[in-house]
RNA sequence: GGCGGCAUGGCCAAGUGGUUAAGGCGACGGUCUGCAAAAUCGUUACCCCCGGUUCGACUCCGGGUGCCGCCUCCA
């Protein structure tokens, strides 16, 4: 697999177009992410920017490269700092408090483990070398204690934002108070003297920290060398932090040095705009995974490319008549279309996030469609003649890494499952029009399709039944649902039936479906889920 | 103000210089069903506007409009 591989195509930011994959060395590669600043818990955002690389990192694996995946903790940085003297105490022990959270909720979704993961503290050393090597090469200066990196000496500086130095001078006067010990403003710092309260280390210029950029410049180098393949991020870190990184590595290391290709996802938006902490408009992803199966999530945020930026939607239907409630609406609690006035409580367990419902249901479909799968094989008897499945399904494989090898698009390669699924679904339903080996080879081969689309996407891996089990079950805690009494009503309506008193199934029928429980007659025997 | 991105059917969303512009949701009609549901079959787009390049553009170039992001912490 190794020997030929098929050219994979990434959009780089810093060349600003779609080019192929040539790795450093060939069938290696090297991936350095930036992971989150932990002083608070992960919120769909950061969530989106683990599950891109991830989703990179099982593809290439896929493709049989050999990947190096380093994703950093930054656990020392004013924010933590902040946070930790608000609660009164230590900064590092806020930092592993979120960093356990953090791990907690990769952990649900799926995520890899990455290969290495540092942490900000305990590469002290090897920043405060790099630090050293940038004022000897007089790209740094220290000035009472702390160091700055002296912008307008790296000439290139400006060309992953493409931006020029004149452009960014003009911004920065106007927008932030310029530090008079700087030598210009858009001098960054490079170490910090530590001020009360705070923690420090040890340096040559003193007792103090490192500013925000310099941990991956020391930490990338570090475990994937001066220069590495790949390096990624959310869209907002192009500048200034994977700028200043630049600035930083291959000021120190020269030109040519660091990241080959530079990876940019794009933000989870909320009623439009960019979801963030600051602008206190996201949500976290525990508040997500709370309420939808953390598959969903993660297959939620596949569904789109990347680059793009999602729209994470909320929708508030008026308890009384259903009706859509529109923002001011939502906080007075009334319903314009019908004047039923609800406390924000009720309101609350009312909320629906639209794109998750529906990725819900998609991923239902796929499982309920593997669960069938996986039940006619277990029942049905293999055919002595050898012959091809279905063009759909044994073109599968191929299809989807095609949309992955370019450019990751997993919107695209999610659209290549719905044939195939679809035709399966067919032939599970009836035997007609195909002979015996045929629908046995396509059945057999969707499953075993359907495990390496797993693999790639870290999607759809898991046992069928159980998964659907589990997201009913788990559904049904959330609303308050009592499983033993719809099991009741279920065996009653079955009664009923095999009775042929249809007015009494039927009255049974609409009992559940006012619990939001629906029920599918089957030839042996009915089942429920919910509507 | 500077820089960057995006604009595809009712909604979400892939994609291509020229064949039938994926897929999902929704809607409508059929099959199945005691009736339903689920599943399945079928129907549902000429790609923001104006110019240009081209034999031919939704796809390339220029302009416009709109939305978003970055320029300050941010995934």
């Amino acid at each position: 697999m190794s020997e030929t591989k098929q050219p994979v195509l990434l959009h780089d930011t810093l060349s600003g177009g779609k080019t192929e994959l040539q790795t450093l060395i060939p069938g290696q590669v090297g991936i350095y992410c930036c992971g989150p600043t932990v002083y608070g818990l992960t919120h769909l955002g950061n969530t989106r920017a683990a599950v891109v690389p991830d989703v990179m990192v099982r593809f290439l694996r896929h493709e049989g490269y050999e990947v190096k995946y380093v994703r950093n903790l930054t656990d020392i940085d004013d924010k933590i700092i902040a946070r930790a003297n608000e609660e009164g105490v230590e900064a590092k022990d806020l930092a592993n408090r979120f960093i356990d959270a953090y791990h907690h909720d990769l952990a649900d979704l799926n995520l890899l483990d990455p290969d290495v993961e540092p942490r900000v503290s305990e590469h002290m050393s090897q920043i405060i070398e790099l630090i050293e090597s940038l004022v000897t090469l007089g790209l740094a200066y220290a000035v009472d204690g702390d160091v700055y990196y002296r912008v307008r000496s790296f000439g290139p500086y400006g060309q992953l934002s493409h931006r020029s130095l004149d452009e960014l001078l003009e911004g920065a006067g106007s927008r932030i108070d310029v530090d008079e010990r700087k030598e210009s403003p858009l001098d960054f710092a490079l170490w910090k003297a530590v001020k009360p309260d705070e923690p420090s280390w040890e340096s040559p210029w003193g007792a103090g920290r490192p500013g925000w950029h310099i941990e991956c410049s020391a930490m990338s180098s570090t475990h994937l060398g001066d220069t590495f393949d790949i390096h990624c991020g959310g869209r907002d870190l192009i500048f200034p932090h994977h700028e200043n990184e630049i600035a930083q590595s291959q000021g120190a290391h020269g030109q040519g040095t660091f990241a080959r290709y530079w990876v940019h996802n794009g933000f989870i938006n909320f009623d439009g705009e960019k979801m963030s902490k600051s602008l206190g408009n996201f949500f976290t992803t525990r508040q997500i995974t709370e309420l939808y199966d953390p598959e969903t999530v993660r297959y939620f945020l596949l569904t789109v490319h990347y680059r793009s930026g999602l729209n994470f939607e909320l929708e508030v239907p008026c308890p009384s008549c259903g009706a859509l409630l529109a923002k001011e609406d939502q906080e007075s609690g009334k319903c314009p279309a019908c004047g039923h006035e609800s406390s924000p409580e009720v309101l609350k367990q009312r909320v629906r996030f639209p794109g998750l419902e529906d990725a819900d249901d998609r991923l239902a479909y796929i499982y309920r469609t593997l669960a069938g799968a996986r039940a006619f094989l277990a029942n049905a008897k293999r055919p002595g003649n050898e012959e091809p499945p279905l063009e759909s399904v044994s073109s599968l494989v191929e299809a989807f890494s095609a949309h992955l090898r370019n450019d990751f698009n997993t919107g695209g390669a999610l659209g290549e499952l719905s044939k195939p699924l679809n035709e399966v679904n067919g032939l599970l339903a009836s035997g007609k029009g195909v002979s015996k080996a045929v629908r046995y080879r396509t059945i057999e081969t969707i499953v075993q399709a359907m495990g390496e689309v797993a693999a790639m996407l870290g999607c759809f891996g898991q046992e069928p039944e159980a998964w659907l089990l589990r997201r009913r079950d788990s559904k049904a805690a959330r609303i308050g649902l009592d499983v033993a009494q719809v099991e009741e009503l279920l065996a009653q309506r079955i009664a009923a039936r095999v009775a042929k008193d249809w007015a009494a199934a039927d009255r049974i029928r609409d009992e559940l479906a006012k619990w939001g429980v629906g029920v599918q007659d089957g030839p042996d025997g009915s089942v429920w889920s919910f509507l």
